[in-house]
DNA sequence: GTTAATAAAGACTCGCTTGTCCGAAATGCC
DNA sequence: GGCATTTCGGACAAGCGAGTCTTTATTAAC
């Protein structure tokens, strides 16, 4: 897949607290419910992005884990770099060590274009952006029940 | 990554076929030899090529794989198809399951976009065009030795 | 027919990702 | 201070892709 799992949860998790978040810190728990996903894996996606500064996080009673700065202000891109590192960015089709425009494989003025694509969307995209979708659009995060 | 090693180093076999095959039989050892890749992992990538009528083979002396078809007949997308499935195509960003217009996540306006363009690109281009950038552009399929 | 060369097929190991579990540390509440 | 709640951190198991090895089947050459 494009994105691991970790990822994708660590990016789903925080755009459900952009969209449910309200300032408050938001206890994992009730995140991975939501999700229908692993609660312990998730928090190790989110221990992640609060070590990148893109989450804060309070242990004990009404802890949880909050967005460090406004939701329009956190781009997909950084949470898919906190997460995955940036790989998806720069290694590609053929994974060759070493490669780029001096020592090309043949598909390399094809993919460049792809990857310049995937890297300008995920930066434009920004968790208010996908919150707003989300209440208004009636878009979806988890999995049909 | 993108695309699974097993796929990657299918293409690159389909693409050294098609350079330096002229229509004899390549015996795999010569081509993972050639690649820098383990000769037994590289010839389960080509059995799957083989079931998927894209390469043609042959056991004994003077053995080895061909291309079933002209280079020119056999896209990228073909031979990604054969070895990954279609999950690069199907599956992605969130991983959600039956997910499409009718069920989208907020991601996917500009995802489905992102694939639009990689199958596009995987189409479009055949064997015949990356052979012959290898030979004119002096583009590589191994890592630097 | 014998032999050598080669693809096909399957069993096996290894490492990484995913997922589970448990204890420790912190924090608000009484 | 004591307690309940919650994150943090590491240990551990399971699943899967990657890679190795061995055996069998097929074919060409002599
Ligand atoms: S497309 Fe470019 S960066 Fe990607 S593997 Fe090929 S040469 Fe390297
Ligand atoms: S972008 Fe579209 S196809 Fe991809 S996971 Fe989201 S809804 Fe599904």
């Amino acid at each position: 897949m494009v994105l691991s799992k970790s990822c994708d949860y660590g990016l789903r998790a925080a755009v459900y607290v952009a969209a449910h978040g309200d300032g408050r810190f938001v206890p994992i728990g009730e995140i991975a419910e939501a999700l229908g996903v692993s609660f312990h894996f998730l928090t190790k996606a989110l221990q992640r992005l609060s070590q990148h500064r893109i989450l804060t996080s309070s242990r004990g009673p009404k802890g949880g884990v909050a967005l460090a700065r406004p939701a329009e202000a956190i781009s997909v891109r950084e949470v898919v770099l906190a997460v995955d590192g940036d790989d998806l960015f720069e290694r590609c089709v053929l994974g060759l060590d070493h490669c780029g425009d001096d020592h090309p494989c043949p598909l390399h003025g094809q993919w460049k274009a792809v990857k310049a694509e995937m890297e300008r969307i995920f930066t434009e995209t920004n968790l208010r952006l996908l919150a707003e979708r989300m209440e208004v659009g009636g878009m979806r995060l988890t999995n049909l029940g």
